[in-house]
DNA sequence: TTGTATGCGTTATCAC
DNA sequence: GTGATAACGCATACAA
């Protein structure tokens, strides 16, 4: 693969030096101009890709960027990749995009590749669920440029990009409370080793304290990040508190509230009538539920962009400042929350 | 990024040469087992990661793939990365994944790039919307191992996995035909350029033309790939033609169909009621629409398989055969084309 | 079993 | 302006 015609190839063909040919082609000044056009035509002809694999031996630099996301098919990571690819691919980088499919070990493999790669710098938004940061500390005092997004490890030293989880999740839950006067309200929650999963548990607690509504903590279950975990976490919720269940739920992602929702509804019970529901993503199918899912809106594009800015800049930069950067949510009404479909915007 | 230490440092702290560590650490047999158990350890202990860039220069093998899908937002692709992931990951090979953004020039600069950086061999599925081979034809005669994967470029020496597009298109063309008796039908075509605009459009004609359909060209519009290029032929065929509108639509992908759901209920009529519509994918969205939508299922995970061990095959084999390999769909009934729900089959 | 020389394709450096 | 040489980190080939 790759072009196989070097420097030297052409170098022979002209009859000058292989040093000349490479001042010819990166436009260095100290070249006769006539030469500078042979050698430029003659590599043309010849189908001459430089060779960014002895580049980079020499350079120490590769200009690639490695990221690691947890679940390609969760459409918000896929999104997010898009706002890194603009900003990333108007610097002059390459992508090296993998997916650790929620599994740390992958992650830790990935990364180990993407290193020995030599990449310039890693975006991670990890699958981590045990408190094993040993992992990542180690790279980055090792001199490793990372910036997490959305799933962010703190305190280590490298920056994050990621929404006000806390705080929009109490906001919603206090949607719940405020508008819909709900009291008996449970929380699909997420692993709490992973800073969404605490995060958004905590907005739910502050929401819940500040008005003063009662915390059940059999209410209160873990569901995973996809729609088949939340799917059992409902359904096991319901079997095992048939006789006193929650009138709400506020599930820590969409595709969670999803698997929820069609548990609820096998159930026989319906939604919003008798358990409303909210999310946390504004999935691409959000939209299409029946009933369509009341939830926070995450800007992924901007998030991506944002998290590759400060990576570019981590890179770069001399001394890089380690930052921690929110980017705002806004609340996505629909009518899975009890609010009826005529008072409300849709998109 | 990546370790800094490298053979020779381990080499110069333990007094042996370089070579003999890089023989410990790649496990050769002819190291004494003593200095091996030494090496391995210091090797551990100082954090050496082994330089690809290095390794790579030498043994002309990057152990990379790079994979160009047309848009990534289109959630068709990322259930085939998922399974081009699979297989490439159990192999040993690195992905490097880029999105050409349904642009030509983007989808060349990514391979340029690919190819500088030396991948083993290339899964693309193009976005090339002229007739201008050229560029794949000179690189794949140039030695470079590549599979097309849905959108394929044939007769140019390349493998290609896609699905029986022409016969699907027949057959779900065919069902509203026979199944519903409609005789008025458009297309809502791709371009004429990509295969899957060629040959989803034939597919359409053969079935029209085996059941003695008359074709009305008025009713067979460009429809681009996404839903608001669907949405906007929708509308104009609507607005053009209103004195004499289809009685159920085929659309090229399931975006354009979900475009031109939007579109025709606009317009103030119903689907499947006055206008039936079917598409092409099933996308994640299309068992949620209102009504359920239709189409050919196209078995994503699995073309992203087989593209993935026939570009391993290219790459390994000493003379590997040029294959054109079809995934087999199957019809996924809804309700958008005129059935019932309650006599069909929804997953 | 271990070490030395050499080359992969490119560029920095110093000479001419 | 241009060329020779060395170096990037590793592994192959050969020597000891």
């Amino acid at each position: 693969m790759g072009s196989n015609v070097t420097l030297k190839h052409i170098a022979e063909v002209l009859d000058v030096s292989a040093m000349t040919v490479s001042r010819a082609l990166n436009d260095r000044d100290n070249v006769d101009e006539k030469t500078k056009q042979r050698i430029r035509e003659k590599a043309k002809s010849m189908g001459y890709t430089p060779n960014r694999v002895a580049k980079s031996l020499v350079s120490r630099k590769t200009h690639t960027i490695g990221v690691v996301i947890p679940e390609i098919t969760h459409a918000f990571f896929p999104e997010v990749v898009r706002g890194i690819e603009e900003v990333v691919y108007n610097s002059g980088y390459q992508l090296f995009l993998t997916n650790a499919n929620e599994q740390f070990e992958r992650e830790k493999e990935a990364i180990e590749t993407l290193r020995a790669q030599r990449v310039d710098g890693l975006l991670v938004s990890s699958s981590l669920t045990r408190e094993d940061y040993a992992f990542y500390k180690k790279i980055i005092e090792g001199g490793a440029k990372v910036v997490f997004f959305d799933r962010c490890i703190e305190n280590i030293g490298a920056s994050c990009v990621s929404v006000n989880d806390r705080e929009s999740s109490q906001k919603i839950t206090e949607h719940l409370i405020l508008e819909h006067n709900y009291s008996k309200i449970a929380h699909l929650s997420g692993p709490q080793k992973v800073s969404i999963g605490r995060e958004r548990l905590q907005g739910f607690l502050d929401a819940m304290n500040a008005q003063d509504i009662p915390i059940n903590k059999d209410w209160i279950v873990q569901a995973g990040f996809r729609e088949d975990t939340g799917y059992e976490a409902m359904w096991n919720l319901l079997q095992d508190h048939a006789d006193n269940l929650p009138e709400a739920v506020v599930a820590l992602n969409d595709p969670t509230a999803i698997g929820a929702i069609d548990a609820i509804q096998e159930f026989g019970l319906s939604v919003p009538e008798d358990i409303a529901i909210v999310g946390f993503t504004d999935d691409i199918r959000s939209s299409l539920l029946d009933p369509p899912l009341t939830t926070v809106h995450q800007p992924a594009y901007e998030i991506g962009e944002k998290a590759a800015e400060k990576l570019i800049q981590t890179i770069e930069e001399e001394d890089p400042e380690v930052e921690k950067i929110e980017v705002p949510t806004r609340l996505q009404i629909r009518s899975s929350c009890g609010c009826s479909s005529d008072q409300i915007h849709t998109d």
